[in-house]
RNA sequence: GGGCGAAUAGCUCAGUUGGUUAGAGCGCCUCGCUUACACCGAGGAGGUCAGGGGUUCGAGUCCCUUUUCGCCCA
């Protein structure tokens, strides 16, 4: 093994190997004998990642967190099938790629629908490559030969299926209503991808003549919606405006007369408490306009400009508009005046187009009878949320839901399988046989067809991914087996777009739920909070972190980095501080792998595929092997219980304490002194501990740090060969080695040497120096005569210069601890200052005093006494009365020094 | 306007049934003999757990409230 770890030497070829094995498929691993079939197996669907580009730290969050759970499972012996994808993402796609032709020069009309759709095919595939090539360097064991894509054969035909089923039902509707419209996409998106912005705006305050004379005023933040404008509202209540309900107002500069009316909508408190009214571009003046029957007058273009409607100004861009119509306002006198205005703008999620409320003619989902049975499923458990306050976030979307608009005006995605006869009339079909053979039911010949030209929004097909995954429609095997799937993990940013459309669609049409867990994560920011993004710089490619640092430190970074449904703020000293943690293992099995070497470790073979290392009798296992085992053993069960709990940060933290500080600091150091005689029993017992430890430790890092555990795992004498692999061995189980003795005693052990070196640094003693000690150990003598190497070696003593006893005479210039139920004195003449000394043991009786002090106070507390656990309680009184025996220690010690 | 999250060491973060003198990494200071590792080892400094109030024998943890920051929804 070299010396030091580098990942570049292992991965892709381990990953290669892992792959080439068949480990990733549910059929090897029970062909294997791993899994049991008659286990419900384990499944994760992918989140798909869009074409769009390649993959950023959310991809790379995703992929860590999964790739964790299914490693874990496939070792518990679940079959396991994690399938893998990527979405055609619509627009997002099909902006791409037509930017990448603007470039060019070229328009998608230029090309016309197929050969553009033929021109992001290509994207599709260039990028499609590259992304499964990210996935696979960050070692993701997903069953690569059940890949799928959004636009294949398969997930279309569910698609069609999806489609046709509710549009029967009457669930699928088309309708003219206000939809949010990207005046750069040229489509209709829905509310969900409409983000907004809080942005610094003006707010216009103008006269609205009345026909009658007068005028009221009026203020709006787009001055150029007046030309649409069919009303002026007023609140019934308001004293002020009662003369004028009823009276008729004339649209500046067109002239065109509009009712004033009274809706309790209207706030009296903002602005002047008169509205102008727009049904036609703005949501909630549409209202107004379909509780009075106003007329909706659209007076925009699909491009943003403004139509024949706006008279004067038709043909300018709506922003050209307002300021043209502004300026003609005030050199009419009708502008009162404009000031600076803080509110909410739309944007498009996908070009950042300020949105237009637009009325169009669309496809709608209707919701509300999807969303009652989602609802449901949460809240009778058959879902669980992961953190569970997002069942709250949950609830309060699907309660409030309105219709999904999902007729997009694009040319990349799924067809809308609607076919319209000469006079309008739609007819959905599976195909177009279908539809014409609806067609000529209905008008009772054969007649022309022409299907709608509209693709759906792309998380129409995504919502079915779980099932339209596994064959859907088709009752396949796969779909028998692995549905409904086990968890859903991905970003709590996508709640609403993508898993609460699922679990509606899986419920619709599979009758189940799609998955019972939901684990969200968090966003990934960079160092400063910020969210990451093109137009900051500031995107750290997974790629490059880990060409710099390796995949399992990038891995072990993500997953422990953060807590379930918080961002994280991704920081390189974290990622480096993590190679250093693999670094540090593979140096730790290095040193196991050379001492093993020619020493012939017994394995247990009970479990044919998984064979491990045995341990020695009881009998020969020194204080401190019985000690990591024992540690070794509550890790075993803390981290069972954290992944079980979805605390997976908190397991791998744990792994890389007990590793670094207890296996790597303490135990290996200790191991030495026995493995000084390298044939004798000792030493052949030493060696199987650590092998034991570190075979079943890595065993426990392998879900979160794949490839270091399996580089090592290689290199351990006995165990690889046969293509036997880390990833499908058994996750280890009970061990037996819990021995609450051995902690308590090591940990005394441990402080006894913590406490010397502190006296050796205090009195500036040279590293190199072996100091005297002097041991009045009580009850602890046998302990400390039986790890006196291990003292010695570890607090630099001088063996010759050691004494042990029950009660020894304390010598007369010596350093005194009272520490771990014991009295220890170094004898350091030369640099003893009594002085010192004593201000020093004086400060550790204050130290000692408070603490006393405080559990006295503590257990004169009846309540106390009486409510706490019994076990707390007892664990104050030994306290007290060791340090009750320490500071009778320290005072003898003190009274020895005089003054 | 409604909701959610965050606020713990200089920085980034853990701390999940309330129970030792609140932890880690990085950074900082001192030292470094050696049987894996300088991507290392040993020792150390550094915290009023945002402020206030409450519940409790006991609060970083539960409740109320205030402040600041971020996010979601309308």
């Amino acid at each position: 093994m070299p010396k030091a770890y580098d990942p570049r030497q292992v991965e892709e070829s381990l990953y290669d190997w892992w792959e080439q094995q068949g480990f990733f498929r549910p059929e090897q691993q029970i062909a294997s004998g791993l899994a049991d079939p008659t286990r419900r197996p384990f499944v994760i669907s992918m989140p798909p990642p869009n074409v769009t580009g390649a993959l950023h730290l959310g991809h790379a969050i995703t992929s860590s967190i999964e790739d964790m759970l299914i490693r874990y499972h496939r070792m518990l012996g679940d079959p396991t099938l994690w399938v893998p994808g990527t979405d055609h993402a619509g627009i997002a796609t099909q902006n791409v790629v037509e930017r990448q032709l603007d470039k060019q020069g070229i328009s998608r009309h230029d090309l016309g629908r197929e050969r553009f759709v033929e021109e992001v095919w290509n994207w599709k595939a260039e990028y499609h490559a590259r992304i499964s090539a990210q996935q696979r360097r960050m070692g993701i064991s997903c069953d690569w030969t059940r890949e799928r894509f959004t636009l294949d054969e398969g997930l279309s035909r569910a698609v069609l299926e999806a489609f046709v089923r509710l549009y029967e039902e009457g669930l699928i509707y088309r309708g003219n209503y206000l939809v949010n419209w990207c005046p750069r996409c040229q489509s209709a998106i829905s509310d969900l991808e409409v983000d907004h912005d809080e942005e610094t705006g003006r707010f216009y305050t103008f006269r609205y003549p009345l026909k009658e004379g007068g005028f009221l005023e009026v203020s709006t933040t787009r001055p150029e919606t007046i030309l649409g404008d069919t009303a002026v509202a007023v609140h019934p209540d308001d004293l002020r405006y009662m003369h004028v309900v009823g009276k008729t107002a004339l649209v500046p500069m067109l002239n065109r007369e509009i009712p004033v009316i009274a809706d309790a909508y209207v706030d009296p408190a903002f602005g002047t408490g008169a509205l102008k009214v727009t049904p036609g571009h703005d949501p909630n003046d549409y209202e107004i306009g379909k509780r009075h029957g106003l007329p909706m007058i659209n007076i925009m273009n699909t491009d943003g400009t403004l139509n024949a409607n706006a008279g004067p100004y038709a043909g300018l861009d709506r922003f050209v508009a307002r300021k043209q119509l502004w300026a003609d306002m005030q050199a009419a006198g009708l502008a009162v005046g404009d000031r600076e205005h803080l509110h909410q703008v739309g944007h498009c999620q996908r070009c950042g187009t300020i949105v237009e409320p637009l009325l169009s003619e669309q496809w709608w989902v209707k919701m509300e009878p999807l969303a009652k049975p989602a609802l449901a499923a949460v809240a009778n458990g058959d879902i669980q949320i992961v953190p569970q306050r997002f069942e709250r976030i949950y609830n309060h979307w699907l309660e409030n839901i309105r219709d999904w608009c999902i007729s997009r005006q694009l040319w990349w995605g799924h067809r809308i399988p609607v076919w319209y006869g000469p006079d309008g009339a739609a007819f959905a079909g599976r195909n177009e046989a279908e539809a014409q053979a609806k067609a000529t039911a209905h008008y009772g010949k054969v007649v022309d067809l022409v299907q709608d030209p509209d693709v759906l929004d792309t998380w129409f097909s995504s919502g079915l991914w779980p099932f339209s995954t596994l064959g859907w429609p088709e009752q396949t095997p796969d779909l028998a087996t692995y549905y409904p799937t086990t968890v859903l993990e991905t970003g709590y940013d996508i709640l609403f777009f993508w898993v609460a459309r699922m679990i509606m669609s899986g419920l619709k049409f599979t009758g189940q739920v799609p998955f019972s867990v939901v684990y969200l994560h968090g966003l990934v920011r960079d160092e400063q909070g910020r969210k990451m993004s093109k137009s900051l710089a500031n995107v750290l490619d997974p790629l490059d972190l880990i060409a710099e640092y390796g995949t399992d430190a990038l891995r072990f970074t993500l997953l422990t980095g953060g807590t379930p449904g918080n961002d994280m703020k991704l920081s390189t000293t974290r990622i480096e501080a993590n190679r250093n943690f693999a670094n540090k293992i593979w140096n730790a099995a290095r040193f196991v792998v050379m001492k093993l070497q020619d020493s012939n470790l017994a394995l247990d073979w009970s479990d044919p595929n998984s064979p491990s290392y045995t341990l020695p009798d009881r009998a020969a296992l020194s204080l401190a092997d019985r000690w990591i085992l024992s540690r070794y053993e509550s890790v075993r069960r803390e981290v069972d219980r954290l992944i079980e709990a979805w605390q997976l940060g908190e397991a791998g933290r744990q792994l890389y304490e007990f590793l670094w500080n207890e296996y790597c600091d303490w135990y290996i150091e200790a191991s030495k002194v026995r493995l000084n005689d390298a044939g004798s029993a000792e030493a052949q017992a030493t060696r199987q501990v650590l092998a034991y430890v570190l075979e079943r430790s890595l065993r426990l890092l392998h879900p979160f740090m794949p490839f270091v555990t399996e580089a090592i795992w290689q290199n351990l004498p006995g165990l690889a060969g046969d293509g036997r692999s880390i990833m499908v061995m058994r996750w280890p189980t009970e061990s037996g080695q819990f021995d609450a003795t051995a902690e308590d005693l090591f940990g005394r052990i441990q402080e006894a040497i913590r406490n010397i070196r502190n006296v050796r640094s205090e009195y500036d003693v040279p590293a190199a120096r072996r100091i005297a000690a002097h041991f009045h150990a009580g009850e602890f003598a046998p302990v400390v005569t039986e790890n006196l190497p291990v003292i010695v070696m570890l607090a630099r003593l001088e063996m010759t210069a050691v004494r042990v006893a029950t009660e020894l005479a304390a010598p007369g210039k010596a350093a005194t601890l009272a520490v771990a139920g014991m009295t220890i004195y170094l004898p350091l003449t030369d640099l003893i200052d009594l002085t010192a000394e004593r201000k020093r043991i004086q400060a550790e009786i204050d130290n000692v005093d408070k603490q006393v002090q405080r559990i006295e106070s503590t257990l004169a507390n009846e309540g106390f006494v009486s409510k706490a656990p019994a076990a707390v309680v007892e664990r104050e009184r030994t306290k007290l009365i060791e340090l009750r025996e320490r500071r009778a220690q320290l005072l003898t010690r003190m009274a020895d020094l005089g003054e």
